[in-house]
DNA sequence: GCCGTTTTCGGCCCGACTGTTTTCAGTCG
């Protein structure tokens, strides 16, 4: 059985679970929460680090023990430490941790007083009204209990970044209007452009806080009032999307701000490296004992421990806190950066409008140059073109280049790479484009070696320049294919080829940690739209979104050169 | 259980809100 990242953090996790019902000490859960913690953020399977015989003690959090515990799972899948603390606390009372307003204590009593460890016995006990009669517990913790058992508590659903935009940018205009407030900015996971966000953290300047508040819960796509005091208070949106607010003075903007954007484990490193040197960092300030030192500004914060200033995006504790203690930091390439876009479809295929007017809006955008790749003929529901299309819209795109527009039009195809590797258009034909992007469409289930060597494989065509959304997944609805994914940016680099980011929020696909990978190999990284309608090339802005996740400068971009310097790049591909 | 440019022992990020209390524990982010 392959044992991932994933698995062992989950032990992990589920020992810190345990341990915390049990009431041991709160520094040895947590050690293991930060162990499981690092495992997730690695970015690469760990079993891989302990095969080329890395000392995996060197991660951070990950000290003899749970180094121990991470070979024993990867060699016999079990890990024995667990498997003593089910045999003392039933396995299914972890889960009712995850039922809001129920924590490690009360979970405890739920379980000592009531012999209660799931869900249904909790249900049972709520309606029976034993639980408001447990000290700790009352009428209204009962009643709050049975609510999300009823809801089925569908805890844990994350919205996509593009889809929280829009409840982002609505809710802000609104807050925008409430009185005294001079600023509204959204911080957390949307600030740092997560691909997905689980609630939004939105931070007012405001004098009075209480006024704000008001305004805020009043907001008519409010559903629910989940807490609101004088500072803070926290909603649920009719959609189901959480909403935090935070109403600050402006002296302590910069603290909070950054504070509230996260990510936990950088802003916990960060922390650290503050009290070694005597400050106290919160969302209030920078404190030398009871005096401030900073907290205006988030320049201000990064200043008082000595630190440029580490864009949010990087804020992952991925290596940029030693990255901005080094002076390494990257600059991150920027929206205005792109001069084209090499990924887009028209009427020809499965887009809406003709590549007249794709390329008229694409020089709206402030694009100077687009590639029209419509789908090849094996992709039947797209209304792939075959070679004969394909010839006769060259002619097209080379009339209009001819005549007076101020963006060109490159000529491309997204091909499909078949099963074995082959592409779905006959050489003769690609070899007449200016680039050919090759895409998975089908057989997602392939094994893993069959399917890298498939894409691999396609790679080697000569005629190859890109590779299309190379994980495959759909965000919240399809994983991504099983595939080598260093052995893919590898190959790309020996081969001269180069990578996608598609920046359609469904896929935004490289994945950050992948884009890092390739930074560091020193393939190029194409960031398109795959635009199908013309309101698409506004998903740019999340693909650079993704690409400033993953480290990218806009020299480490394709699309960033100007034509002339493109063309030189395409043809070195060949 | 982890960690170290003040430490191999003695620390470990920090504050708001709620409910059940009557001074605070538990939960949450």
């Amino acid at each position: 059985m392959p044992v991932h990242n994933e698995d062992i953090a989950a032990v992990f996790d589920e020992i810190a679970d345990l341990l915390e019902i049990e009431g041991d000490n709160p520094f040895r859960i947590r050690a293991y929460r930060n162990g499981a913690r690092t495992l997730r953020e690695l970015g690469q399977d760990v079993r891989t680090r302990v095969e080329r015989g890395d000392d995996i003690t060197r991660l951070p959090g990950i000290g003899k023990n749970l180094a121990d515990k991470i070979h024993e799972i990867l060699d016999s899948g079990h890990c024995r430490t667990l498997d003593k603390l089910r045999r003392k606390l039933p396995a299914d009372l972890t889960t009712l941790l995850k039922l809001p307003g129920l924590g490690p204590r009360r979970v405890q009593a739920l379980y000592h007083e009531l012999d209660i460890h799931n869900r249904e016995q909790l249900e049972r006990a709520a309606r029976d009204g034993l639980i408001q009669r447990l000290p700790g517990f009352g009428a209204k913790t009962e009643a709050r209990i049975l609510d999300a058992l009823q809801a089925h508590a569908d805890t844990g659903k994350r919205f996509k970044l593009a889809v929280a935009a829009r409840y982002a940018e609505s809710l802000v205009g609104y807050l925008k209007t409430a009185e005294g407030v001079s600023q509204v900015q959204v911080a957390g996971s949307y600030r740092r452009c997560r691909e997905t966000v689980g609630d939004l953290d939105i931070l007012v300047i405001a004098r009075h806080g209480h006024s704000v508040i008001e305004h805020f819960v009043a907001y008519d796509e409010v559903e629910n009032v989940l807490s609101s005091g004088t500072t803070r208070a926290s909603v649920i949106l009719r959609s189901g999307l959480q909403v935090d607010l935070r109403v600050v003075a402006k002296i302590s903007y910069g603290a909070a701000l950054y504070y509230f954007t996260g990510s936990r484990s950088h802003n916990i490193a960060v922390r650290r490296i503050a009290r070694r040197k005597g400050l106290k960092i919160n969302e209030y300030g920078v404190f030398r004992g009871k005096k401030r030192v900073a907290g205006k500004t988030e320049e201000e914060v990064f200043a008082s421990i000595g630190l440029p200033f580490i864009p949010p995006e990087l804020r992952e504790n991925r290596g940029e806190i030693e990255a901005a203690q080094a002076g390494l930091l990257p600059t991150l390439v920027e929206n205005n950066d792109l001069r084209g876009d090499l990924h887009s479809h028209t009427n020809a295929s499965d887009g809406h409008e003709s590549f007249q007017v794709m390329a008229t809006a694409a020089r709206k955008h402030g694009l100077e140059y687009l590639a029209i790749t419509d789908h090849s003929r094996r992709l039947t529901v797209a209304h792939g073109l075959d070679s004969t299309r394909l010839l006769a819209q060259l002619e097209l795109i080379d009339d209009f280049n001819a005549g007076d527009h101020d963006i060109t039009l490159l000529k491309g195809i997204e091909v499909d790479i078949l099963e074995d590797g082959s592409l779905d258009l006959p050489d003769n034909i690609l070899a007449q484009l200016d680039l050919v992007i090759g895409a998975v469409h089908s057989r997602f289930e392939l094994t893993r070696a069959k399917q890298t060597r498939r894409i691999l494989r396609a790679m080697d065509n000569p005629n190859f320049t890109l590779l299309a959304h190379p994980g495959g997944r759909l965000i919240n609805q399809r994983p991504p294919y099983d595939v080598d994914m260093a052995r893919i940016i590898r190959h790309a680099r020996e081969r001269g080829c180069f990578l996608e980011l598609n920046a359609h929020p469904e896929r935004l696909d490289l994945l950050d940690t992948h884009c890092q990978l390739a930074r560091e190999e020193g393939v190029l990284i194409s960031i398109n739209s795959d635009a199908h309608s013309i309101a698409d090339f506004d998903n740019l802005r999340f693909g650079i979104g993704q690409a400033r996740r993953g480290w990218l400068e806009k020299q480490d971009v394709l699309n960033t050169r100007p034509l002339s310097e493109l063309r030189k790049l395409l043809a070195g591909t060949r």
